[in-house]
RNA sequence: GCGCCCGUAGCUCAGUGGACAGAGCGGCGGACUUCUAAUCCGCGGGUCGGAGGUUCGAAUCCUCCCGGGCGCACCA
């Protein structure tokens, strides 16, 4: 369950008082209070009420039962509400108490979940279109996680087939002094490769793996093609088939799915399909509630089979979610670039890494809507990330950092205790504060969606209102040093959380 | 031809039913005897691709059109 907090409490004791589901809203406009409500306007309809009548009832019993300060209608029929200084105070000293907690748990009930990603062949160093599904993947990861679920990440690669083939046919042929053939893998990497004993495959893997590491993403198992092929058969028996033409088929179109597949061909060879089959079948059996896929917009055609063959295996397709994400586009000089890492021209994680640094890199794959596609331009990256806003996050929760150093051996826990009633508050501060009592709803709503990019969001927010008021206002010499401090705590606790929900670090000093 | 995604400021993008549509970068002009100026303050900037529709209310939902990306295997 969500772990109560101010801005949910209100919203509860407003939906009790109305008689209906409140959502609340932080007005753009300041002279429409601290928050507001549209209930009336939706309510009007039902109750064949006037709006504005309805508004101005509910805004006098929300004055009525001490919810809140004041309240008034207002416009069409919104109620506007205001909260008093000493409401917001007392949020500041929750978010400090929950401290990095605060938000977390939301998980109605807690599943067992394993996200797979990246999953590229070891034919070739991990590049930024890999970097962008990870960068979300475990992302999504996270944010599961954080809401109170059991979340492993698995990998998983073709240890076999055409491709890789060509991958070692391409290391041979380098090893024998030749040219890789013209279809087989031609960056310097293979040159390298060639160079060491033995298979290539394991080196490759290594090397992958480290970066991964390097970019913050951990995978928990990683599986072989090879392990799954054995149990092809027992994955088909299973599933919903039939033969025609020698070919065995799975009734995919009964399923949702706008064609039927196949599963053996006509020759007796298992298809891709048959160890996707295969796979799932093994995912499930491992006991995950839910299984989650994150695939790049060109493999968008694979959704509904893949939720076809959890039907088949008799889980409810919504178990299995396949999140897709636009692709990484390559330009260079304003001109796209086109991606193949056959040919080698195209950007490793690792070059983008030395350039930009691991905290800029993730931030820019992962601040992006996964929906949107992301151009990418070579040339200007590393000027562009110089600028990227991850920095300005980052000396937020630096400044409060430098803050906390210098205010000594202080007990901010304890002190936001005694932060008193009569507390009275700047108008930064007060935006301050609400800003982050909007983090749980933030955090729910990116977890709900997959859609890690509103914590980038999110956190720009909080930076922009916390260099305002630091700006305007003194901490440590001042009346209200207490409450300030506690402010900062509960600042750089959220600051914290909305980063490295996306895998980006915290400095104490920049 | 069919399917999925996108089209918002000069550029890169937020904003999926609420009040005058936002940020960063870029441009112009200001602010450091102060807990970090990687900051703050101000100015300029828009047919939210287009046309209909639903709604008290649409960038947001529906239909069609235009433009762009990606897919439509007995390949892996």
């Amino acid at each position: 369950m969500t772990a109560p907090h101010p801005v949910s409490r209100l919203t509860e004791a407003l939906s009790e008082l109305a008689g209906a589901e409140v959502t609340l809203e932080r007005p753009s406009d300041p002279e429409h209070g601290d928050y507001a409500t549209n209930v009336a306007l939706r309510l009007a309809a039902t109750r064949g009420r006037p709006p504005r009548e309805l508004a101005a009832e509910i805004a006098a019993e929300a004055v009525e039962r001490g919810l809140v300060e004041s309240a008034e209608a207002a416009g069409p029929g919104f109620v506007n509400l205001h909260v008093p200084d000493a409401w917001l105070a007392e949020g500041v000293r929750e978010i400090v108490e929950a401290g990095d907690a605060f938000g977390s748990g939301s998980a109605e009930t807690r599943e067992r979940v394993q996200v797979e990603m990246v999953s590229a062949n070891p034919t070739g160093p991990i590049t930024v279109a890999h970097a962008r599904n990870g960068a979300y993947g475990d992302s999504v990861a996270r944010l599961l996680g954080f809401a109170g679920h059991e979340v492993e990440r698995e990998y998983y690669y073709n240890d076999g087939g055409t491709q890789m083939e060509r991958f070692h046919a391409s290391v041979e042929a380098l090893r024998r002094g030749e040219e890789p053939p013209e279809d087989g893998y031609h960056g310097a990497y293979v040159a390298e490769l060639a160079t060491l004993p033995g298979d290539p495959v394991p080196a490759m893997l290594e090397q992958m793996q480290a970066t991964l590491e390097r970019f913050r993403i951990h995978f928990d198992g990683w599986t072989l093609e090879s392990e799954i092929e054995a149990e092809i058969p027992e994955a088909i028996a299973l599933l919903d088939t039939f033969e025609e033409e020698a070919a065995v088929w799975a009734r995919t179109s009964a399923h949702g799915d706008d064609k039927d597949r196949v599963l053996v061909r006509s020759d007796g060879e298992p298809t891709y399909f048959a160890k996707d089959a295969a796979y799932v079948r093994r995912k499930y059996a491992r006991g995950f509630d839910r299984l989650i896929y994150v695939l790049g917009a060109d493999h968008h055609g694979y959704v509904a089979r893949l939720q076809a063959l959890a039907e088949m295996l008799g889980h409810p397709r919504e178990t299995l979610e396949v999140l897709i994400y636009q692709l990484v586009h390559l330009v260079e000089g304003g001109a796209a670039k086109k991606v193949s890492k056959r040919r080698g021209d195209v950007v490793f994680l690792d070059e983008l890494l030395d350039t930009v640094g691991v905290d800029a890199a993730r931030w820019f794959l992962v601040s992006r809507g996964h929906d949107q596609a992301i151009e990418l331009d070579v040339d200007l990256a590393k000027e562009r990330t110089q600028k990227n806003p991850v920095y300005y996050v980052q000396y937020a929760h630096a400044r409060i950092a430098g803050i906390l150093r210098n205010a000594g051996d202080d007990d901010v826990v304890a002190q936001s205790h005694e932060v008193g009633v009569a507390t009275s508050l700047e108008r930064e501060e007060r935006e301050l504060v609400k800003r982050l009592l909007e983090f749980p709803h933030v955090v729910v709503e990116a977890t709900e969606r997959r859609a890690p990019h509103a914590l980038p969001t999110y956190a720009i927010r909080v930076a922009d209102d916390f260099h305002r008021f630091y700006h305007h206002h003194r901490v440590l010499e001042s009346e209200q040093r207490a409450f300030r401090l506690a402010l900062c705590a509960a600042t750089a606790h959220v600051i914290r959380r909305s980063l490295d929900l996306v895998g980006v670090e915290a400095p104490e000093r920049m």
